[in-house]
DNA sequence: CTTGGCACTCTCAGTACTGGAGTGCCAGCA
DNA sequence: TGCTGGCACTCCAGTACTGAGAGTGCCAAG
């Protein structure tokens, strides 16, 4: 059966008046708060219907209704339209942002406006390593036989190692190997970088081979370390605010986003910026997560997504207001790194 | 009043009991688990010595009785005694700690395992900058007009920011620049560096002292950056878990604590690695955080304080055991330090 | 198809009652 | 003087009951 326009708009006011006052909407306040233009025995009607096709459930016979996650999921794609963000919160987003002064700052100034914007609790993942380029790569003797690498991108991370030479290694030495693997990667991307070194290692004087194979493998397991999976988290006490919701207590779930594996799972499927996902209660993957909802996208510079970052809350939550808020947030984060 | 050994020991045990149970205590259930050597009815007097002089109170009348924050400070300081790691938790903290691969890693690790030691909010402090000493500073040319300048401390510590050359600088004036802020500051304490920075600018060719003051200024600012504040925290998900706790609820407890401000005055006031700083309840400065117990020590590598770590929890919290935690966390991580 | 009416259901808040845990006090005993 | 058993008293927590209110489903009529 497929649902006209008027419970399709009854679908839409109780959402809505759910969101808003947290407890279950009956067909009377329904009528009265909202211009549908029937009595509330009409309502009761469709939402008889809506009931029948799982949008909507009872906590209780006689008790208001509430969306159901298929009825959210219809809200989400059909119902939800666009509602744009106040000048107010354009400027909060503009001149926060704008004031950071590195990456590491960025980012925090980037999950925190984002989980003040939404009232609820952000993610948000460090650009990924290998999806930026080599901007420099710097060799730093800190005596015979130590070596510190500095791994800078473009999109102002740096990363750093110590290199172990037992035997030693001298100035001219590392003067050489400096330069050649600058010429080697520099403007390479990350994930370019290993064929790069292997190139390299043919090329180099045979002298310098072993010095530049210890070099190489410190390097190379930079670029696939957890470094990568770094993902910072803010406004947990949003999760405490609401009450009333989640299925039992708060514990697991803050346990839950205590993981990076699972906040990587969350946030870390990226596809491209100009896409937002939601997943809503049960569409989650995550075990401990049925019952709240996430609203994810990626950010990067242009079309190439770095890493994800997102929101998480009820599946009783503001779906345009936050999905406005993460787009917005995303855009100009890109746009941050971008200006670099 | 004095109170004589064997209210001592009452009040021993009433902590030790509340502490256990969560719940009020009462004269007949002590004189059960506790080996006083008295009848319930002198328990009750002694009870009701307790709590005239303060150390303890009924939540109302007829119930058992429940420690004050006085009670629970003459705990600490008196009748707690010492209760020594289990040997599974000495190696956990070992082994874990030891992988560390660099900075970021060690701090991450350090703050999981005190949460999860001490099953409580762990909170540990990045090593400040001011107080380590300088490794090596890097200039990196980004491009005619803009350099990279990094920062590395004997901690391992690396801190980055862009220099801006609107009139452009060649590339011998940096390699001289290099050397030069090198030969004055590597070994230099960081607190030291102002002083050598400005000698530097009276020796140096007046050609570069232009280009010397511009890196001056920003490596100045670095210095007393924000960086130096960074705090990071772990097992928020323990404030839910003691469900009856806390007067009232979560919220603002989990509010505060993402507040870097106030996670600094809590852990930052660090004296020598050698103490550690018990705060009960209204002990607390912090207006929110009345209600809770922090204890907090330094670590360091050697004498030297470099930051604070400890431990946020409810004022019935198992004192003896989280501060031994804290104690072996904190002199673990600085003998990794010292040993970098 | 919509509407008003009506009987029915279920929760929630309030009241009353009871059992149990714990106390304070007192008188007796070492 | 200090400890002990006894006893009356207090107060909470749990249970049971009640009435009010909100909301529903269904039906007959427009």
């Amino acid at each position: 059966m497929t649902l006209d326009e008027r419970k399709l708009a009854v679908l839409r006011a109780i959402v809505q008046d759910y969101v808003n006052t947290e407890e279950p909407v009956g067909s009377k306040s329904l009528a009265e708060r909202h211009q549908l233009g029937v009595s509330p025995a009409t309502i009761r009607n469709d939402m008889a219907v809506l009931e029948e096709e799982g949008y909507i459930a009872q906590p209780h016979t006689s008790a208001g209704r509430i969306p159901t996650d298929k009825g959210y999921r219809l809200f989400v794609d059909r119902l939800a339209g666009i509602k744009p963000l106040s000048a107010a919160e354009r400027r909060a987003i503009q001149t926060l942002l704008n004031g950071a002064i590195d990456l590491d700052d960025v980012v925090t100034r980037t999950v925190r406006l984002l989980a003040q914007l939404t009232r609820q609790v952000a993610v948000v993942q460090y650009p990924s390593l290998t999806r930026s380029a080599v901007r420099h790569v710097e060799l730093v003797q800190l005596n015979v036989n130590r070596l510190l690498l500095v791994l800078i991108t473009d999109t102002g991370r740096v990363d750093q190692r110590t290199v172990e030479f037992p035997s030693g290694i001298s100035d001219d030495d590392v003067n050489v190997l400096r330069s050649a693997v600058n010429n080697a990667l520099v403007g390479q991307r990350l994930s370019d970088a290993p064929t790069r070194v292997e190139e390299l290692l043919d090329t180099i004087a045979p002298a310098l081979r072993p010095a530049l194979t210890t070099v190489a493998s410190v390097l190379l397991e930079t670029l696939v370390e957890r470094r990568e999976e770094r993902v910072v988290l803010a406004g947990t006490a949003n999760l405490t605010r609401s009450t009333v919701d989640f299925r039992g207590s708060v514990f697991p779930i803050l346990e839950a986003l205590e993981e990076q594996v699972v906040l990587l799972k969350l946030v870390g499927e990226v596809d491209s910026p100009s896409m937002l996902r939601v997943r809503i209660g049960d569409e989650n993957q995550v075990e401990e997560l049925r019952g709240i909802s996430v609203v994810t996208t990626a950010y990067g510079a242009g079309d190439t997504a770095l890493a994800g970052l997102g929101v998480v809350g009820p599946t009783r939550m503001d779906y345009p207001g936050t999905i406005s808020a993460v787009r917005a947030v995303a855009r100009y984060v890109g746009e941050i790194l971008a200006g670099n």
